[in-house]
DNA sequence: CGGGGGGTAATTGTCGACAATGTGCAATAA
DNA sequence: TTATTGCACATTGTCGACAATTACCCCCCG
């Protein structure tokens, strides 16, 4: 059989030596499949997902199929319950509460380190992708414009030079990718959206931790603020008690002055 | 075959019902069985983990013991290369380092959660624990000085009430754990560390987040200061200069004034 | 004496089959 | 009619075997 075979084909000519080092697994690209359909909807928020179903329909037998099932688990897209199966991860409001929380304490930290370490190089980066969001949202191309969005902040986090809370964040991700659809109609102001990355990356290349904290939590709030589900019955209502008063709380408190 | 069989023995007379529903299957046994051995030091950091050994050791099949291994490497414990194997995570200075700022980074938010809804439940539930690693470490039992001191560290995100904040500091802890015999010298000066764990429990119970996160980053930062490496060449020298700087910058600005 | 090739052994990745368990329907009795 | 019990089916958990890949060692060549 020829070194990179099926793999190398997909890439770059140059990358033909290191294909053979980076080919994925059964189980990985398995657990490709189903985390798209996730996170696209096409495999719906409740609905079961059957490991010889998978397997049958993929090709390949249950092993692969099972550890891509314990992946999505672990990032929690999906919910195992022993002996009667997965499910993919259902939307409740109150999940979102602590994601939107959650991702706001990480993001913090991140900026932390960024505040303090962000070079020229790195800024442009940063820049560039903003670029990239503002180009898609005008083109209307909201698919894209949901992934330079998010990729974005991910390259905000990795630049804080983290590993753990790096690993932390991508677990976070694919399970706001789930719920971007509740939020999907901040993309229709695109201009608000862009003009808030750039202050924030602004406040990033003033190296003020402060500032890019209350812009910050501005940008991701507000998101949350639009967020509706579809259990409200009528008008996006107000969220529970409880996690209102956190994340109200702190959006109070960490507001610019 | 009786309805409880092996597990039901295990536990008391009136858990008999209960059991069936929480017994655990093979994988998650071999799981503890791995992990107790990695985070005691029986399976040094940087050995290998060859499926079959553990297989043939514990009598089970290979498939229990390669989802142990996914579940481990999951927690940071071990390391899984395509076709390699797996390892023991070796301990690296960088990485405690990393381990130590995103702890804290958590511990924060917890903390920043806690001191807005903590009630005076809590905080006695919070205390006993104290109480009861003061009694271990006078007790000179080192290892479960140790565990209730996680159990208390635990216990406080726990109480922060964000399940996402609660499985990130659980895959936190258990790569705690693995590095918790380089600050080992923390537990001889017992008198000290209750004290500092009394100290973060009366900020708490003050409701003063801010006081609450310096009594918190002083007293991790100090357990960090106290860290030995074997890798060091002779005396436990300064942290690398990196990881240093961003540590030193956020003890010192974090500092009680 | 050192470095490259080839072949063997060891180990992981995947597969299909069987055992254990949960689910739902149907038959039965109150 | 309705609750209950038993049974058949669907699905997951575990197993042993085979295929794919890597590591190791020996041999050969320079």
């Amino acid at each position: 059989m020829v070194c990179g075979g099926a793999a190398a084909r997909e890439r770059g000519p140059d990358a033909v030596i290191a294909a053979p080092l980076e080919r994925e697994s059964t189980a990985t690209r398995v657990a490709a499949v189903l985390r798209d359909r996730i996170v696209e909807g096409t495999l719906a928020p409740g609905s079961r997902i059957v490991e010889l179903e998978v397997s049958r329909e993929l090709g390949v037998s249950r092993s692969p199929v099972r550890e891509a099932l314990l992946k999505l688990a672990e990032e929690g897209l999906a919910a195992i319950v022993p002996y009667r199966g997965a499910i993919v991860s259902p939307l409740r409001r109150e999940r979102f509460v602590e994601l939107t929380e959650f991702r706001i304490a990480l993001e913090r930290f991140a900026l932390d380190r960024l505040t303090e370490r962000a070079d020229a190089g790195s800024l442009d980066a940063l820049r560039a992708r903003v670029a990239a969001m503002r180009r898609a949202l005008h083109a209307g191309n909201r698919r894209s414009a949901v992934d330079e969005d998010l990729a974005l902040h991910r390259a905000i986090v990795a630049m804080a030079g983290n590993a753990l809370l790096e690993r932390a964040y991508d677990g976070l991700l694919a399970q706001i990718r789930l719920y971007i659809h509740v939020t999907s109609a901040r993309y229709q102001r695109s201009e608000e959206l862009a003009e808030e990355h750039e202050a924030l990356l602004a406040a990033i290349a003033a190296r003020d931790f402060p500032r890019a904290r209350a812009v910050l939590d501005a940008h991701i709030l507000h998101g949350f603020s639009e967020a509706v589900f579809e259990e409200d019955s009528g008008a996006p209502g107000p969220v529970p008690e409880t996690s209102q008063t956190a994340i109200g709380k702190n959006a109070r408190r960490y507001r610019p002055v």
